[in-house]
DNA sequence: ACCTGAACACCGTTCAAGT
DNA sequence: ACCTGAACACCGTTCAAGT
């Protein structure tokens, strides 16, 4: 009890100092490991031994810190391929940017809730843009960029979140494969007069990989793209 | 203070029973009123005059309540277009669907939330099972069957649950046209080297009609769909 | 079986006080 | 300028007790 060094009585300082850059990167430390409903103050006082005062000072609220954590992850997936291979087409291009968002979005599930909720401004025009600058290279009609270009991001964004929301759904402990197959055998147990046609597909479902069909998906939308508005040169 | 007429000291019961219906139906009605984060057990309880005990008789909690009221407003949005019209192609059809639920989540923003969240469950089955049907009314090749139904119901949900969360951005007490503007001067402020493709459809951006816009990208989807897999017959 | 309402644990946020 | 930590209001959930 007795014999503490006089000074340092508690709490020393941090040896770093606290800033807005190691707070959004506690927080998506502990939003990957405990989830969305993980990130309290609490939790991040903790980590970060300080107090719920001393982040406010950093930070205005919860919801800029979590659109602050999404910035980070987004940025960070864009930032990843830097400017493709030599060779590459436009559609090459899209594909590596869309499945960039993908993974991310894979890896750091809470991003999916964070993109459907508006809150993070700051990242959406540099995903609009890397997109929308393949969309003129691929010789769309300047009358129709805006549109398609809008469309090719909310398809990217949507599929994957909608991805997402799906793989949320079994959690961490199950197995994919178990889950598929009891979700197949459910299917085909289905009313046949209602669902002949999930009935029907049961089995495909069961065998599917989802990144390889966000990618197929992708394609088809590129698809149609160049069939509606062929490149006029 | 005296004189109260003995029985009914306090709390008498009320007049309708509760149920998990009534309390789903308030709950539609109070996030459609006050929003995702004006549902609480305290205002759910206020407006049916009862104490929380009784609400959670019914429901088991909060998550489960958030996914009926989902699915009441998604059962709803597809059970609004019976058959569609006698001369309907598949393509009419599926276009129908897909803007009964733009719609719907347009009406109830907060639904896009849930629906990028995962604890729905009860609905995706019908959603599928009502475009798939289209899907082999188009003609496509039975063993595309699922990947080109997934990705419908993938792009339709993902595209209504994107423009929900950029038409949340502006809230309520904004105005749409104002607040284009404003943007579309943010826009064509940027930098030219970083950002010259947003800058060049600044304009465009400010035009655009959110709905009109799904329909074109869905059609442009649709399009794709008979481009890649064409029916064989 | 269905409902009441007090109680509990927890959370985001504030703020006077320190350095 | 930056941080501490107690305090506040509020929220989801539980549960003994009633009818």
């Amino acid at each position: 009890m007795a014999g503490v060094t006089s000074r340092t009585h508690r709490s020393p300082r941090r040896a770093e100092a606290l800033s807005r850059e190691r707070i959004v990167e506690a927080a998506v430390e502990v939003l990957d490991t405990a989830g969305e409903g993980g990130l309290t103050f609490r939790a991040l006082t903790e980590r970060l031994t300080t107090g719920p005062g001393a982040i406010y000072w950093h930070v205005a609220n919860k919801g800029e810190l979590l659109g602050a954590a999404t910035d980070a992850v987004v940025a960070g997936a864009l930032a990843a391929e830097p400017a493709g291979p030599p060779g590459a087409t436009p559609q090459d291009r899209v594909r590596a940017v869309a499945l960039g968002l993908f993974d991310a979005i894979d890896a750091h599930p809470w991003v999916a809730a964070q993109l459907s909720g508006g809150s993070w401004q700051a990242t959406t025009p540099r995903i609009f843009e890397s997109i929308g600058r393949q969309v003129s290279a691929l010789g769309v009609p300047q009358r129709n960029w805006f549109t398609v270009a809008s469309l090719l991001v909310q398809h990217i964004l949507g599929a994957a979140v909608q991805n997402a929301a799906n793989a949320h759904v079994l959690g961490p402990g199950v197995d994919r494969g178990e889950f598929l197959d009891a979700l197949s055998r459910a299917w085909q147990e289905l009313d046949p007069d209602d669902y002949s046609f999930t009935r029907t597909v049961a089995d495909q479902m069961r065998r599917h990989d989802d990144r390889e069909q966000f990618s197929e998906g992708l394609d088809l939308v590129l698809a149609g793209i160049t069939a509606v508005h062929p490149a006029r040169d």
